[in-house]
DNA sequence: CGCTCACATTTGCACAAGCGAATATATCAC
DNA sequence: GTGATATATTCGCTTGTGCAAATGTGAGCG
């Protein structure tokens, strides 16, 4: 299971970076579409897909295309040692101010009655697809 | 015992460089003169001393002095979540091979019948005082 | 006191990383 | 095919980080 060459340092590196932990908090257990995080963070969109182009090249994150859409979600990484941290990680993130803060708007982004221009056709995260409603 | 302030990037910044994962290798569960990581790496001492300086703001080391010689160890840093990471980080750094190699090349310096000049007179590491021939 | 030793800090430079703006690619609608 | 939408990548630019060399600090010795 444990592969020989995962650097500790592409791990820590790519944990190093608020973006990118938040990134990683709005995910959870869902997937979610980046137009969701480009309206959480309100920022540009480049951003946004560079920095999860960095947390695939660590193995933290995968991703998988519907139509436009791309959908990312969290993964484990292939070292045993790298998946027992990056559990801790995210049980930390979980309980992070700033990051509930993040997770709470995007629940609002998704349940809002006129969601954001951006958002009226994106595909909703898994959790919130079902009751959330349609536009 | 968690700390408010303590931010998961400041543990993952100090985390995200090999010569300061060799150095949190090195000491175990030891306390290390700083003479020795440089003789181990074999490189310039303001280069440890700069990565010790950032361990140590990290909170993820603790330094004694004694006399002339300074002494690093590894402490547990103020965040329980990062507490218990930090602990994984370890045991990971325990199983990696050029991290044995560091660690193996410290003991052979301490135990050296004529260790180098630079050492001759500096205390060693705990665990390997008593037994170690003195100069 | 001056001198040496062990370590810390500063300085200047090269390189890596994050940024926004612009551009490229890929899919869908027509 | 054209055009629109969603995402990815590239391009300068700025900022941060690691480095070696030089300098500073603080303790012990004579």
């Amino acid at each position: 299971m444990a592969m020989k060459t995962y650097s500790m340092e592409l791990l820590f590196k790519a944990l190093a970076d608020r973006t990118r932990l938040r990134l990683l908090s709005l995910m959870g257990e869902d997937e979610v579409c980046v137009c969701y995080f480009v309206e959480v963070f309100k920022t540009n969109q480049p951003k946004i897909s560079r920095h999860l182009a960095y947390l695939r090249r660590a193995g933290l994150v995968a991703a998988r295309r519907e139509g436009k859409w791309m959908h990312y979600r969290v993964a484990t990484p292939p070292d045993a040692h790298a998946a027992r941290i990056f559990m801790e990680v995210r049980a930390w993130l979980r309980e992070e101010r700033e990051m509930q803060r993040d997770r709470e708007r995007l629940q609002q982004l998704c349940c809002a009655p006129r969601p954001p221009v951006q958002l009226k056709r994106a595909p909703r995260p898994a959790s919130l697809a079902a009751d959330a409603p349609r536009v």
